[in-house]
DNA sequence: AGTTTACTAAACGATCGGTCTAATATCCGG
DNA sequence: CCGGATATTAGACCGATCGTTTAGTAAACT
């Protein structure tokens, strides 16, 4: 549906509409989202984000610092998004925890269907860009892989209490080799342009679990 | 050490050296790989190539009819050197089976300590790049990943035969899980610039293999 | 009315992949 | 040993696109 109040564009102080400044900001971090989860950081021009909300280029750096800048509040914003979604899922108290990391994989893969295979992971993007970006993108990055194994954990520790996995399963290890070879997964469902390699990997790890 | 006959570089046709149009053309291939490697093809422009072999712009387009060509040739070239080094290790008879999937994740944690960790594996590199890759590139570097995967499964069932594994182990599943988990990986280890990724995702693989 | 604020249009310099031309040194057929 | 044909270099050059800067305009505020 189109904007019942489309936003004026042209030179001058534009007429006074009290969130209008964060809707336009947001509006471009969100984009970025989407943009950037499919051709990654380098390989998008600002251009390509601002045509499609209809901004600008030259507003671009009232709104942002630089394309740096801008990046990094669209890594935070994907960030918080995405703690939003695991905890949807991690924290989901009618499944048993293992069944919630599969609920998990189930809907990740309808969302990259939903696009066509042709959006990944953000931050996995980035990461493989990383020697192309500004050194200041590193931690950053690093730290969002640390806050979803976190995550994880839990619904991992929660498995073991329950018995479903080993009593000596190192349930933070094990969370992070889920994320390390999820990233994996989803670049190569990206290339096949298929589930499989996300249904691979999911019932490899799994079916892998220490019993 | 410096090249022991190091190529003449100057306007005029080059003195005959059988193979001299190879060493350049071949030259410039090996500069692509490491290149590439490290930033990907959409990050990387011919000049930082070219640079590095003091081959000027020029001659570029006499040895290659574009970038997307080189690009090609290059993931073939790569394609074609880490199949040597798989069979090498797969096929080391001096070693059980899994011992030489153990030996080959030693290799690659040397091999990208020895860089800084600052480069990956190309077509993982070009894998998540599609997007802004010219199509030619997907079919291409998914035979990679098959070919690779067939080379593991050998492996795989090798182990299998020998008791190592299940029976009733799907071979060529589980090598398409590792190499699909690797990528991420390899991915991760770039990012913490540290062997950590390869290391828990190899014993996770290993350790979760079905016994 | 005058200043401040919010925003934009246009241009800038760098760099990109790619082309083109001129120059040059070797090869090869006589 | 001469004289094309050929292979390669040298690098200026092109149009496109990139991230960024600047100068200016119009509404809001005082």
């Amino acid at each position: 549906m189109p904007d019942p109040t489309p936003i004026r564009r042209g030179p001058g102080r534009p007429p006074k509409r009290i969130d209008d400044r964060l809707e336009t900001r947001e509006a471009l971090i969100r984009c970025g989202i989407e943009v950037l989860t499919e051709k990654g950081f380098t390989a998008t021009g600002i251009d390509a984000v601002l045509k499609r909300i209809g901004v600008p280029k030259g507003s671009f750096y009232h709104y942002f610092e630089s394309k740096e800048a801008f990046g990094l509040e669209v890594v935070d914003s994907y960030a918080a998004y995405f703690a939003r979604k695991l905890d949807r899922w991690f924290l989901d108290d009618s499944r048993q925890p293992l069944a919630r990391l599969a609920a998990f994989v189930d809907d990740a893969k309808a969302g990259m269907a939903r696009h066509g295979f042709r959006r990944g992971c953000l931050i996995g993007n980035l990461g493989q860009e990383m020697s192309a970006l500004p050194e200041t993108y590193r931690d950053r990055l690093e730290a969002v892989f640390l806050d979803w194994q976190a995550r994880l954990a839990k619904c991992l520790v929660l498995a073991r209490t329950r018995g479903d996995i080993a009593a000596e399963a190192d349930c933070e290890r094990l969370a992070a080799y889920f994320w390390i070879g999820w990233e994996g997964a989803v670049l190569r469902a990206r290339l096949m342009r298929s589930e499989t390699a996300l249904d691979i990997f999911a019932q490899g790890f799994i079916g892998g679990l220490p019993r």
